[in-house]
DNA sequence: TATCATTCTCGTACACAGTACGAGAATAGG
DNA sequence: CCTATTCTCGTACTGTGTACGAGAATGATA
């Protein structure tokens, strides 16, 4: 096979496992050096995402951020999709896992959800990126081995666990997407006062008398955190052990 | 103005208010007729993403399939984004919203998020399109309207409603696009035994003793309309007045 | 009826997406 | 040195959303 690159620096591109990429520490050391490195595209990928969001993570704009040409992402990653798996995995190493867990399950549980808000907030793609896609990667483990710590006192199963585990993130993904989605709302008051004024045409034709009233309610602020902890408190306390 | 079609069928495309699509039941009774119909054009749409998934939705493939083309579609809705958004509040029509409320507000509050489950197992799209946008279309705020009379009885104010209906969709979208998630796997048996091998793997190694154990408890069925009720159960029974 | 503004239809075209292909450069083992 | 291997990346293809604008159909007007 002379020319014509179909290997990945080790990063298993010919896989029959779509999860071997997770594997490979290290591939062969033979051939031309590796330029880059799949930590630093990554990396320019989340920046990117962080800055301007998903849709401004192009193959051709993560190369350009890195100093590649757009083909050569394709070493380090066999697909686009890959390489959103791999952001994924990449943030999902930054809250330090390193405070011990105190056992109770329910204030680690919350704590646990506390970091993953954290996390959301500071990379808005994220709850988006999660909703279509399920990662395996090393750091997303790491969580969820935590999480599964936590969880051991209830004496669940493994895989009401898994589930447990599965509708908080989501539980938490859907709760940030709406912080989010207000947040940015907030910032173009012209949407804002658009809406509200449709939202009151709609409750003033008087086929929406709960809507109508639901809309002249004063207006409070409503702490998006408070929000989030109060919600996350039900939720949690909600769960049995049975 | 001669030539150049800005106009759209009564869309009010040319609004500065993105909701004014919803308004304008119809449009002048000038020029020529329309060929085709925005509830026709919507069908086809949904039909396609039912059938083939959301990413099957591009503007010439429902062009083709309402037998129209591609640009025609842009009488109709001002964009793709637009045409989702379309979709999401055609189908929001779906469930028949004639049986009374019970008065009980959590009875009530569950017969809804049951419809909204059925909802998005007949259109396994809805959830991803869902996570994304909002929309504000009458067949969507009549479902709202819906869960605000439901909610009457708790005394909450129009913000905390909202919150709550937020909130309950987007525990059952979650629940449901893993319900979807977990259907599809189970429809490729080589992803699952692959996943299934590589998750062994690090379970090997030992620094995920958690997961280790959590994988190897025997595995049962575990009917997810089931868990999708005990979890929505212990959501809303969790909610309180206060 | 003839004109005309209006409204819809849709072929063409453009920018940009992901990525297949494969030639050339770099490297390590023989 | 040679040669197999590995990475780099220009070119090019398919498919996307959609801007543009010419042409067809329609209702109002004169």
């Amino acid at each position: 096979m002379t020319g014509g690159g179909d290997g990945g620096v080790g990063s298993g591109i010919t896989g029959v496992d779509p999860q071997e990429l997770w594997l490979r520490p290290a591939g062969p050391r033979r051939g031309r050096k590796p330029a880059f490195s799949r930590e630093a595209i990554t990396a320019a990928a989340v920046a990117l995402a962080d800055a301007e969001g998903l849709d401004a993570v192009t193959m051709r704009r993560v190369a350009s951020q890195v100093g590649a040409g757009a083909m050569s992402l394709y070493s380090y990653a066999p697909d686009k999709e890959t390489l959103l798996e791999l952001m994924v995995d990449h943030v999902s190493g930054e809250p330090p896992l390193t405070t011990p867990l105190t056992g109770d399950w329910r204030t680690d549980l919350k704590a646990i959800a506390c970091l993953q808000r954290a996390l959301m907030l500071r990379h808005p793609w994220l709850p988006a990126a999660l909703a279509t896609r399920r990662t395996s990667g090393p750091n997303t483990l790491a969580f969820l081995e935590r999480a599964l710590a936590a969880l051991r006192p209830t004496g669940l199963d493994g895989a009401a666990k898994l589930e447990v585990f599965a509708q908080l993130t989501g539980f938490v993904a859907g709760h940030v997407a709406h912080e989010i989605a207000q947040a940015a709302a907030a910032r173009s008051p012209d949407r804002v006062a658009a809406e509200a004024r449709y939202l009151a045409a709609v409750a003033a034709d008087g086929h929406h008398p709960e809507l109508a009233e639901a809309l002249s309610a004063p207006g409070r602020p409503l702490d998006p955190k408070a929000t989030f902890t109060r919600f996350l408190n039900r939720l949690i306390d909600g769960l049995d052990t049975g």
